[in-house]
DNA sequence: AAAAGCCCCTGGATGC
DNA sequence: TGCATCCAGGGGCTTT
């Protein structure tokens, strides 16, 4: 589900709502990816400074230098309310604070909730430190992109989903901006010229954008925080529409397998 | 060092 | 209806 405009959805869903709160419990279900990283006894009585996002990380800034962080996984979604439904078996993290209750939805547990003492921290900068930069940020620059391109050996969509290079695409928007930018996702991105990177870079913070403003992509059952659902699926030009006609030139989509993850795209509009 | 595969887990869709 | 198989928005770890 998530990748960068859906975690960004979520982010702005509840972000205000839930600053100033003071934590007052915490509960726990079956575990995560990762294990929480130090005593959930640990967050209680911590304030909620700010959340931010770091490509499909939530960091949520609490007291005394505490850092939360969050990641949907493949199938994660937060709630945030006042009064949530009793909790379900697929509700695997729930913190109660003075404004409500934060819930981690997460079936396949593909997701984590790692408390550590601060964006500097080992555990932090093991699991941040290799991201690559922001694309909706100015530090997205078309020197470095094409150069981060120019030093790889795959395929580009594989390097869009590596986020090594550059965070927050994931396979729908991978497809989605490799359609916009005209570019063949079994291109090598060592391959691809000055010109063309400039092009999928913009598509890409095209597409991201856009999709933060639908309100993210719910493939199956993407909320944000305060329950809405996305709609950017709708607007896709390729994920998943194999054998659909192209909505630029009316020849059918294509579908193939790279790196275990399907790829979409058009056979003519895409060189 | 970089790339390719495997794997974590659950549930829905599809096929026999 | 029941059961097997495949696939899914991610990404770290191990093996080449």
């Amino acid at each position: 589900m998530p990748e960068l405009p859906e975690v960004e959805v979520t982010r702005l869903s509840f972000a205000e709502r839930i600053a100033d709160a003071r934590i007052l419990a915490v509960r726990m279900g079956k575990p995560l990816r990762w294990p929480l990283g130090a005593e959930p006894t640990a967050l209680l009585g911590l304030t909620v400074m700010a959340v931010r996002r770091r490509g499909k990380y939530l960091l949520v800034d609490l007291s005394k230098g505490w850092l939360l962080l969050i990641h949907l996984g493949m199938s994660g979604s937060l709630s945030f309310a006042v009064e949530l439904p009793p909790a379900g078996v697929h509700d695997h993290f729930e913190l109660f604070t003075t404004h409500g209750t934060l819930r981690l939805h997460d079936p396949r547990r593909f997701g984590a909730v790692v408390l550590t003492e601060g964006e500097s921290s080992d555990m932090a900068e093991k699991l941040l430190g290799r991201l690559g930069v922001e694309p909706l940020g100015d530090g997205f620059g078309i020197g470095e992109f094409h150069a981060g391109l120019k030093r790889r050996n795959v395929s580009v969509k594989q390097v869009l989903l590596a986020g090594d290079v550059v965070v927050g695409v994931g396979n729908i928007y991978a497809s989605e901006a490799l359609f916009l930018a005209g570019i063949r996702p079994t291109t090598k991105a060592s391959r691809i010229s000055l010109a063309r990177a400039a092009k999928l870079r913009a598509a890409i913070r095209d597409v991201l954008a856009r999709a933060v403003t639908r309100g993210g992509s719910t493939l199956r059952d993407f909320s944000s925080a305060d329950g809405q659902t996305g709609y950017f699926q709708l607007d896709a030009m390729v994920y998943g529409r194999a054998g659909e006609p192209c909505r630029q030139c009316f020849n059918p989509i294509r579908q193939l397998r790279q790196g275990q993850r399907s790829t979409f795209y058009c056979g003519v509009c895409q060189t």
